[in-house]
DNA sequence: GCTTGCGCCTGAATGC
DNA sequence: TGCATTCAGGCGCAAG
């Protein structure tokens, strides 16, 4: 799936391939696809046509096409979401979506299975769409306050794996890099957030630079002139997971089988050596 | 205002 | 073998 690393991929492919292109014609095969643009798909198509790409930008998980009538075309990837960068010619894509075909011979497509991602043009939108004032910067951008993050942390009353997916904290953090960068940091998911001194706190965001910065490395590789990668696989899983998805396999560090727990319908991985449960955790 | 849980969606994996 | 069920995941939204 997606994450961070993949969404900057997609980013710096659009700044090589699409930008300074004008959308000749924009088509929308699966309305579900734009279900956030509220005025719907005749509408979205309407803004798009004639109107030229004139950069990329990143937010967290979502990428915007900023368009030269300070519009932006917002588009968040979800589970399974693809950015490609074709030939017209090239045959369609199973689970194609939207397709704007531009005026430099190419079409940019968006391809999604699972149809958790999306697009929309949202108004004025080209510094930060309003549709996502409300995500954080990510712990990479030049920009992200540590003291503020250290504050708001504070004030939760939940377990720390809960605000690190809690986009509006902290962004680009999905559930396979909460539970590597948790191992890499040796904190148990549910440690209280109001307990949390600040070194942890500070290894905690060290381990999510290095889980993020790691795949990032990975995900640049898989990118090439034609096209505009997002296979759908994070260029993380070429190295090896800690953590996440090595239930019974033993801790590299302290040889303690992984367990897998259920935690928010889905799973959290700890070597419960070095990550014990708190006597007070939360969820 | 903050926290928690549901539902969206498909296909692979698993169970009977 | 074939059908039915479960699971995975990010995120918006509603309920608590």
């Amino acid at each position: 799936m997606p994450e961070l690393p993949e969404v900057e991929v997609v980013r710096r492919g659009i700044i090589e391939h699409a930008v300074g292109a004008k959308i000749d014609k924009a088509t929308v095969h699966d309305v579900r696809s734009v279900r956030r643009h509220l005025a719907g798909p005749t509408d979205f198509q309407d803004r798009l046509t004639g109107r030229t790409i004139t950069g990329a930008e990143r937010r967290g998980k979502y990428v915007w096409l900023r368009l030269d009538n300070d519009d932006a075309v917002l588009t968040h990837l979800g589970m399974s979401g693809q950015v490609l960068i074709q030939r017209p010619e090239a045959p369609a894509q199973k689970h194609l979506k939207i397709v704007f075909d531009l005026d430099n011979g190419q079409q940019f497509r968006f391809v999604d299975q699972r149809i958790f991602g999306g697009m929309l043009v949202s108004e004025g939108g080209t510094k930060l769409p309003a549709e996502i004032a409300h995500i954080a910067r990510d712990p990479l951008d030049p920009e992200f306050d540590v003291n503020d993050f250290a504050e708001r942390l504070k004030r939760r009353r939940t377990g720390i794996k809960r605000a690190l997916l809690d986009q509006s904290l902290i962004s680009g953090i999905g559930n396979i890099y909460a539970d590597e960068a948790l191992w890499l940091a040796k904190l148990h998911y549910a440690r209280a957030t109001d307990t949390t001194r600040r070194p942890e706190m500070e290894r905690i965001l060290e381990a999510a630079r290095s889980v993020l910065v790691s795949a990032l490395g990975q995900g640049g590789t898989s990118f090439d002139a034609l096209y505009v990668n997002v296979n759908g696989e994070s260029g993380y899983f070429d190295r090896s997971l800690e953590a996440y998805g090595q239930e019974g396999l033993p801790c590299s560090r302290c040889g303690t089988p992984i367990r897998r727990d259920s935690f928010m319908n889905r799973s959290a991985y700890t070597c419960p050596t070095c990550q014990p449960r708190p006597r007070n955790g939360r969820w």
